[in-house]
DNA sequence: GTAGTTCGGTCGGCGACCGAACTAAGTTCG
DNA sequence: CGAACTTAGTTCGGTCGCCGACCGAACTAC
């Protein structure tokens, strides 16, 4: 039996105990009357809750501030240690995994070659999970880590976690959250790379304060992320994001995924090779494939430069169309094509983005690149582990849940009376 | 100072007087022990919630159902008319106003042309919300009226209310909200009119059930709404689901938006009749426009229905793109020429939307015909003013919130202890 | 030195929930 | 056909998290 959505005081404690949290680790140091500020809390609600944190270590007092006339505060810090998480990415060759903070320094990481069968790549992270973690000098326990977040190719069931279909791993229904519990004995979070890409960039990136954000990645496949309002948005079939298999091109060239005109038929790796080939008229250029013809582009060659061009005038298009549909307004790229290619490819994009872009919104959307670097992938999947402790930034408020700041406009439930 | 989510006894009390309204709308007739089984609440707290509602004539006794081997139930209903809301249309020829009651029956219903002036249109816009409420023997009350949706064409600025951009109506910038609720006295909620679509058609229409939906309408242009967990998507810029602006011919016809190979340049009613007068080589074919086209497609005019097809063609591609990047299973299409058409157009849209949506998900989107006529609109309208009563079916938990069933799995708060 | 301000803590009360015990009104079965 | 059992709904007492009011400590300003 389906149950709805009800409250009760657990639910209340639970909500005020991560805004406090969530306030301290975004604004710390703090005091108590800075997060009753902050939170819209009482100071009596604040300090009985900081005194459960401070209880488990969670929170530590660090000195005080200045005086704003009166008494000086207690300033409140997170102890970044009390609890850690771990994040793990699986990717085509290889298997790499780091513990993180609660305030997401990496303070550990180690990478082993991805193994052939899905039995071993799970006993290889789970041996490089312990490793990890005991080679930092920490307990093995369930009682101070968090969980593992895994970034992997494909898409993710969130419900099961389990990976429903894995080109590059060449995955199909598997379990991978259940198989990784009952080694690790940890909460484990499966998800797919993008959205890490997109959770790492947003949290801790260049996305930090957009209310909503669309993070792309171009490489060899294109992928991308989309979090709104502060949460992974997946979509009633997991998919979403999967703007790769965007048809651009009507009855346009074949892709790999069995049909044609896709963005990344138009602009991936192997479409960047091929317009730089042609443009040259040598069909053995660019031995190297995409490195070599970004190479070439730093280096002034004109057909280099052109075949970006072309891809991210795909990709630009591309992007409009989401933005013309999902109507967000801030993109991060990253990936391993435009990071090496940088303004290259980045500025074809934009000039595409700006023309095919619904006018009105045109100057409203910005588009940066990614800000993190190759962590990013192991930040994100942490993040997933975290959203159990923290609030995402500037994360609305739930369906109907007021913000205690307008309060009014409800109304009408107070002329209800009291319960009994 | 922005606040955070927190929580207190209120917002326990709002969660749960809204779920048990909801179930009673959704279940009804119900006992209390129905409601407690569908909720999660005790028994105790659905009977001293139900006595609130019984107080306020909200709900009703009504009767007893028939024994599971005990005591008969008692069951209630809602009063459908306990409280009233009034849809409104503003289309580009009139202005409709209807009086609907809270199970979503239209109780009263008066049509007026659409003057020029914005001033003129809040006046009739005041006129008929006022004669529809009193003609049908209600006062015209605050208390009674929930307050008054109202769908119109483009842009809405959902904080301010206020009409960003609509082409249609030439408006740029007119703060509709405020105009109508200085002469109304009512909360009032602007909307546009495709979300009103997909909304009326989640709640009433096709898509009852459904996780979430898109809502496609197809005539002069081509507009959707996207409902994704029971509540209207709008993205942060606001004008998410403009799919006829989506690009899906690079370097294609021009459109009035002044881009080229929109899709509503290529599958909107002017490019039906252009294609239809092509294929038949006669310029001055068909003078009725896209209404005579689809006359003669239903009269078997092979002209006609190639037109057909590849309007659907096109439509087909742009909703598996929104597929393929939004995720989204369920399509809901309406729209005066898909209601005119229906199966002639409908079913290449199918066929196209197959053939270019993501292999993997191809079996698992429907699309079906909108099911709820010309007053969808009015109703999805009224929507948004019952949202402050009724929770949205299937509505997903807030963004963290439990929901009682699952419970488990959060666990870390519980070592915090007690507060105090 | 005194008055005023700010910070953080304590205490009592409130109110919404829940579980247990109870009443009410059926059904089942020997 | 009556006793035992079931189910529906109410009542009551208990719990617990929040809040407002008040207080002392610590600091600034004059």
């Amino acid at each position: 039996m389906r149950s709805m959505l009800t409250g009760d005081r657990q639910l209340i404690k639970e909500l005020n105990v991560t805004a406090v949290i969530t306030a301290i680790r975004e604004h710390q140091p703090i005091s108590r009357v800075g997060i009753a500020e902050l939170t819209g809390l009482s100071k009596s609600t604040v300090t009985a809750i900081t005194q459960l944190l401070l209880d488990a270590d969670l929170v530590r007092e660090t000195g005080s501030g200045n005086s704003r006339g009166g008494r000086r505060p207690t300033l409140l810090q997170l102890n970044p240690t009390a609890r850690l998480v771990v994040g793990v990415k699986i990717a085509p060759q290889q298997v790499t995994a780091a513990l993180i903070s609660l305030t997401g320094q990496i303070l550990n990481k180690e990478v082993e070659p991805l193994p052939d069968r899905v039995a071993e790549i799970v006993t290889t992270t789970d041996r490089l999970v312990r490793r990890v973690v005991n080679d930092a000098g920490f307990a093995f326990s369930p009682d101070r880590l968090l969980g593992v977040g895994v970034g992997l190719p494909g898409i993710v069931d969130p419900a099961t976690g389990s990976s429903i279909s894995s080109h590059f791993l060449h995955w199909q229904d598997v379990p991978i959250k259940r198989l990784l519990e009952e080694r690790l004995g940890l909460s484990v979070y499966p998800e797919n790379d993008a959205n890490c890409f997109a959770l790492g960039e947003y949290w801790y990136g260049a996305g930090r304060g957009a209310s909503s954000l669309l993070g792309v990645t171009v490489g060899i496949g294109i992928g991308a992320g989309l979090i709104l309002d502060g949460r992974i948005y997946r979509g009633p079939l997991f998919g979403a994001g999967e703007i790769g298999h965007m048809i651009v091109q009507r009855d346009g060239p074949g892709c790999a995924c069995g049909r044609h005109g896709c963005l990344e038929a138009v602009a991936g790796d192997a479409a960047i090779v091929q317009y730089a080939r042609l443009y040259k008229g040598e069909p053995a250029a660019y031995p190297g494939g995409r490195e070599d013809v970004v190479r070439a582009a730093i280096a002034q060659d004109p057909h280099a430069r052109h075949s970006l061009a072309e891809a991210g005038e795909w990709i630009g298009l591309g992007l409009a169309n989401l933005v013309n549909t999902v109507s967000t307004d801030f993109i991060v790229v990253g990936g391993e094509a435009a990071t090496q290619a940088g303004e290259l490819l980045l500025d074809p994009i934009r000039s595409s983005l700006q023309r095919h872009v619904f006018p009105s919104l045109a100057d409203r959307v910005r588009i940066v690149p990614a800000a993190l670097g190759d962590e990013v992938w192991l930040i994100g999947a942490t993040v997933l582990a975290l959203q159990r402790f923290f609030r995402a930034p500037l994360a609305a408020a739930g369906t109907r849940a007021r913000t205690r700041a307008q309060g009014g406009e409800t109304g009408w439930m107070e002329q209800l009376g009291r319960v009994r």
